[in-house]
DNA sequence: CTCAGTTGCTTTCATCATGAAAGCGATATA
DNA sequence: TATATCGCTTTCATGATGAAAGCAACTGAG
């Protein structure tokens, strides 16, 4: 049974897990992010089945956030490098690292980002670019964009002058 | 066949990928972000099968993201509700939004984050909480933290003193 | 030279997940 | 009374999944 697309949705987030969304992808991506590039690499790092990996490997090459370069020709071998905009989604790793430490990791931190120069582990948290204020901050919400169909539309000002039915 | 757990990892990101990690399961955490709280509204948002809702929504309980609140007796109907664990997840959700926006809209912004008060679109951004300073800068780096196990070193610190291989 | 090990996949197979649809019990409304 | 709605549960056929075997090509050791 084909798991359900979230291609018909116009939500952002939705967008982005149709990409990454899948078991394995994220993982495959951080150790993307950590320089891993080979098959074995991957499979030994994840314990992952071969044929997933593959499988995995070419929805995110599909998706534009990996390219596949050939390394050797007899017999032809590929490495997996992020793209550009796989780089941008360092962001969300972060977030989900930083959400796992604080509440999944009785232990303790076992992975944490730190300060080369000064050694210092960082503390990230989420600001508005322009003002500094935190997006934890009340004074934001989550709102329809200028691009925004009925639907979304409808999601977001279900009271306003137009009632629409999310659908 | 079940799909394999991450749950043997120590990774932290890992560790969220385990609980939120399904597919449905963000979707379902957004929606509730959004305010809503009953079976029927997530079934129409979402568009999802019934049964494979209810398992998911089990599933979040389980991890303690969401709790369920009896509203009615007879017949017993129930609510369900994020948790404070599930309220940290917002930066994840965000950085999905963002990343979705820049690369999966050529339409443009569908949902945004607003200033209630200016009505100023905010630009979110990752920063160091001390410094100030933005996580995309070359000056961090991911490494092993204080309660890492052997794995987790092995990973971060292949040509340390000890070499160690990832297991 | 042969043989064993390694790499990067592909193929096979049995089990579980998945979504569509029907079903159920309880309630509310006409 | 009948019909609609809600919040699930059950059924069923199809695709995903992971374990394991397989394959071709290479490398290195004896």
């Amino acid at each position: 049974m084909q798991r359900k697309s979230f291609d018909t949705m116009q939500c952002p987030i939705a967008r982005s897990l149709e990409r990454v969304g899948e078991w394995w992808s994220i993982l495959i991506l951080r150790d993307c992010f950590q320089g891993l590039t080979r098959f074995d690499e991957f499979e030994k790092s994840l314990g992952i089945a071969p044929n997933m990996l593959t499988r995995r490997l070419n929805n995110l090459i599909e998706a534009g956030l990996l390219d596949r370069r050939q390394y050797r020709e007899r017999p032809p071998r590929f490495e997996y490098v992020l793209t550009d905009r796989a780089r941008d989604f360092q962001p969300v790793l972060v977030a989900l690292l930083v959400w796992g430490n604080k509440h999944f990791a009785p232990e303790g931190a076992s992975v944490v980002i730190v300060n080369r120069e000064t050694g210092e582990r960082a503390d990230p948290i989420l600001v508005d670019r322009a003002s500094g204020l935190p997006l934890s901050d009340p004074i934001f919400t989550t709102t329809a964009g200028p691009a925004a169909d009925a639907e979304i539309r409808g999601r977001y000002c279900p009271t306003g002058p137009e009632e629409m039915s999310p659908d």
